[in-house]
DNA sequence: AGTTGACTTTGACGCAGCGTAATACTTTAT
DNA sequence: ATAAAGTATTACGCTGCGTCAAAGTCAACT
């Protein structure tokens, strides 16, 4: 089945003008080009403008999404699964802000006292540093690793020089993580720079650097098929590596 | 207490740029600037600040916020109790977005059929075209006729020439109304001509008019003691003789 | 007192994601 | 045939900041 923007538009609250411009920036292209010039769209563009409509409830930057949606690995009952698990995490978050409605409300009435910082519970802002820790840890294993560094890089304002940092830590962390994993030594000098800029790594996005939270994150690359399949694929037997290397980094 | 526009930061999640760009447009005032030059903030900016972070969730502009709270009516707890209702809603669609996931993914896998149009249940955009005429009219009550105008104009992509076509249409309409109501007549020409005019004002939000809503819309304007207020405001018993001549104007 | 790093200001440029509008061609309905 | 609706391209502008430079202020340390 064929639609014209128009009947896309009004099928989806979608201007034209915003179909327009996804065509023009390569995010949704139509079916085709009917003779008029008119763009035309079918069922797998439909499908294709419901996962933007997804990604972008999500707050993902188009580019983001044009990105996800064009890796070679997307799968969308997979993404759908994601969708759901997001959605359930914002449901949440509007949860907590209705708490805290109520909450202001008894405030004002004398009822009970409330400190400044609960003010904001649940915004959209302070929830990222309530929740930075497992927040950017699921969303890194939903969406892909890159993905999620740039929204919270986005989300969090961090400068684009302190992106790059995080980038080019974790990209010599795991280069050195490979090459001590020739070696085999996880006390060894090279393993232990490994997890030494794994550390550093880990502190671009965080308040400040945590062992504990290094020594647990170890145990989840181990732990999570996922993280597990991740770290593999740089060396066969990388994840268990990592982890013991970190075990006797942080032992240190 | 004080706090710096660091420790606002901080505890709110907005950035320091932001809180500047806000003393800037007069959304936000500090309450002094100390001898440094720098804004320091107390108790009443946090919570204007609040505020400011629950009509922004609601996806008001900066300007129409700026407009709700320098209002001279407006209250606190009221706002409040606008801003639950509004996050109850909020949460329906996400329920309804939830709903959209599960059904795409049950139709992915073959199990059921699911309608182009289907899949866009719960979008922002798509809300807007299923639950007009409740939608505005519930927002409109509570938070001021003309924000809400200007928020649905935005959200529904209106002109601004057939906005201010409504903006004409509603001032006329209630001048109209003004000057029947010192004649006394519901049925008579004045009066009609308001009623004609008010009619034309509600074509302009709706897909096309509607007398048995147009009906409704005079029985809540008496029923409902906020909307009583705002019409007798532009003379007493008004509230009364618009209904009473909206009935004659649907039964003629 | 001097130094350094963190904090804060003002001024200014740029960006994402469209909305709006003009102009001209195409399609649809009468 | 005509008029209205639909659609394209081109181009400007807007909101709400993010980023950055330059300079002043504050706090902690030596």
């Amino acid at each position: 089945m064929e639609y014209s923007s128009n009947q896309v538009s009004k099928m989806s609250g979608v201007s034209a003008r915003t179909l327009r411009y996804y065509d023009e920036i390569g995010l949704l292209k139509p079916a085709r080009i009917a003779s008029s010039g008119y763009r035309i769209y079918g069922q797998a563009e439909l499908d294709t403008l419901q996962q933007i409509l997804f990604y972008k409830e999500m707050g993902f930057s188009l580019t983001d999404i044009r990105k996800l949606l064009s890796a070679p690995d997307f799968d969308r009952e997979q993404a759908f699964m994601n969708h759901l698990a997001e959605l359930s995490k914002k449901r949440e978050r509007l949860d907590t802000l209705i708490e805290t409605v109520t909450k202001s409300i008894a405030a004002l009435r004398g009822e009970q006292t409330m400190s400044d910082k609960e003010k904001f519970r649940g915004f959209k802002q302070a929830m990222i540093d309530e929740n930075e820790h497992q927040y950017g840890t699921e969303i890194r294993e939903k969406y892909g690793e890159e993905a999620i560094e740039r929204s919270n890089a986005r989300i969090k304002g961090m400068t684009h020089e302190r992106y790059a940092e995080g980038e080019r830590l974790r990209q010599e962390a795991e280069d050195t993580l490979k090459a001590a994993l020739e070696i085999g030594d996880p006390a060894g000098e090279l393993a232990q720079k490994a997890c030494d800029l794994h550390g550093k790594w880990l502190a671009v996005f965080q308040p400040e650097y945590n062992k504990a939270y290094h020594k647990s994150l170890g145990e989840l690359y181990v732990a999570d098929e996922r993280f597990k399949v991740y770290y593999d694929k740089i060396a066969p037997g990388c994840a268990e590596f990592l982890r013991d290397a970190i075990n006797i980094y942080c032992a240190g």
